[in-house]
DNA sequence: TTGATTTGACCGGT
DNA sequence: ACCGGTCAAATCAA
C-alpha cells in the first residue's frame, strides 16, 4: 500500500475498505476477549490475534493516508490520519507553532484540537490489542466520570502517536467510551517476526495475506494445514441479528457509508465451538441488511470468517487470509 | 531495579 | 477564567 499514489484509490473506496478494516480490527478485539480464557493456555493464539490487530491497524493508516491524498476535502479533518496530530497542527498553521521547550518539559504543546475527535468507539473492555500507558486522568465536567489519557508504549521508542482517552459511559457504567487519536506506527517487538509486510495489491488484488508463522517472506505457497477439523454450522446469532447487544460500537468511525447497526458478534454458541486445542476462530459478522449476511463455512483445510459485506477471512495456525471483495455480493454463505 | 500508575501542576485553546 | 490535554515527580507493583 506503501505504494498507493494521490488519486489512486477513489475516496468513496478507500471510506469502504477502511470502515471494513476497523470493523475487523475491532471484531479480532472482542474474539480476544472472548477466547481469553484459551489464550492464557495457549498463548500463541493471542500473538496471533495481536498479529491481526497490528496488521490492521497498519493497514489502515496507510488506507487513511492514501484516502486523505485522494480526498483532500475538509472531510478529513477529525480523522486519524496523521500519526503526529500536534505537528499537523502545527503545520496547518492553525495552532501555534511553539517547539517543546526542553527546559522544565511541562507546558510544552498540550492541548490537542477539540475539533479532531478521533474514533470513539463503546466497548465493555479496555484490551484492544495494543499495549498503553496510562499518563493522565481528569475529572471531566460533562461528565461524572474521570477521563484517563493512554497513550502508546512504544510512543518513545518507536514514535507511534497513537493515543486513546477512556471515559466510562454515562448511560452504561459497564461500558467505555474509548476515543482512539491518532494511528499506531509501532510494532511490538514480540510479535514483529511473526508478521510479514503486507504484499503490495498489485499482487495480491483483493486480498491481503499477513503470515503469523515461521514461513519466509517469500514463501507464500506453503501448504495452509488444520490440526483440528471443526464443522462450524451456522450460528443462531448470525441468522437473526439485532436482537443481541453489541459488545462493542463504533459510534463515530468518520465514514458516512456505515451503518450505525455494524457491529461484530461474537455469539457464545461461537466461543463454544472453539475448542483448547483448536487454530480455528470465528468472527461472526451481522449487518441489518438481509443480502448482505455473513457469511462462514468450514471445510477440513480451511475455515472461512465472515468478517463483514464482501469480505472473508482464511485463518490457519500460520496464516490469515483477509480478502475484500469490493465488489461482489455473492460470496459463499451456509 | 525497573516499569507502570497516580496525581498535581502546567499550559494552550476557547 | 475555565476547561481539557499533557507532563513528570512521586508512588506502587512485579
Amino acid at each position: 500500500m506503501s505504494s498507493c499514489s494521490e488519486g489512486q484509490i477513489p475516496a468513496d473506496q478507500a471510506t469502504a475498505v477502511i470502515d471494513d478494516l476497523n470493523q475487523a480490527k475491532e471484531g479480532v478485539n472482542q474474539l480476544k476477549d472472548v477466547l481469553k480464557d484459551i489464550i492464557k493456555s495457549k498463548p500463541t493464539a493471542g500473538k496471533i490475534m495481536d498479529g491481526i490487530i497490528e496488521k490492521l491497524s497498519s493497514s489502515l493508516s496507510k488506507l487513511e493516508r492514501c484516502k486523505a491524498a485522494s480526498d483532500p476535502g475538509p472531510a478529513v479533518r477529525g480523522g486519524s490520519v496523521c500519526s503526529d496530530d500536534r505537528r499537523s497542527e502545527i503545520s496547518s498553521g492553525k495552532r501555534k507553532a511553539v517547539p517543546i521547550p526542553i527546559s522544565d518539559g511541562r507546558g510544552a504543546n498540550r492541548r490537542r484540537s477539540q475539533a479532531s475527535p478521533g474514533k470513539i468507539i463503546i466497548s465493555k473492555t479496555l484490551e484492544d490489542g495494543h499495549v498503553w500507558r496510562k499518563y493522565g486522568q481528569k475529572r471531566i465536567q460533562s461528565s461524572s466520570h474521570d477521563r484517563s489519557y493512554f497513550r502508546c508504549t512504544h510512543k518513545h521508542d518507536q514514535n507511534c502517536q497513537a493515543t486513546r482517552q477512556v471515559q466510562r459511559s454515562e448511560e452504561d457504567p459497564s461500558k467505555y467510551n474509548i476515543t482512539y487519536i491518532g494511528e499506531h506506527t509501532c510494532r511490538d517487538p514480540s510479535t514483529l517476526h511473526q508478521i510479514i509486510d503486507m504484499p503490495d495489491t498489485k499482487e495480491t488484488s483483493n486480498s491481503f495475506l499477513i503470515s503469523f508463522g515461521p514461513t519466509p517472506y517469500n514463501n507464500p505457497t506453503k501448504t495452509i494445514r488444520q490440526e483440528t477439523q471443526v464443522q462450524m454450522p451456522m450460528p443462531s446469532s448470525l441468522q437473526s441479528p439485532g436482537t443481541q447487544d453489541c459488545s462493542e460500537e463504533v459510534l463515530s468511525n468518520l465514514t458516512p457509508g456505515s451503518s450505525p447497526a455494524d457491529c461484530f458478534m461474537l455469539g457464545d454458541e461461537l466461543a463454544a465451538l472453539v475448542g483448547p486445542t483448536c487454530h480455528a476462530l470465528n468472527v461472526g459478522y451481522i449487518h441489518d441488511q438481509p443480502d448482505m449476511g455473513s457469511s462462514l463455512h468450514s471445510s477440513p483445510r480451511s475455515i472461512e470468517m465472515g468478517f463483514m459485506p464482501n469480505s472473508f477471512a482464511q485463518l490457519d495456525q500460520d496464516y490469515m487470509l483477509f480478502g475484500f471483495d469490493k465488489e461482489d455480493d455473492d460470496f459463499p454463505t451456509t
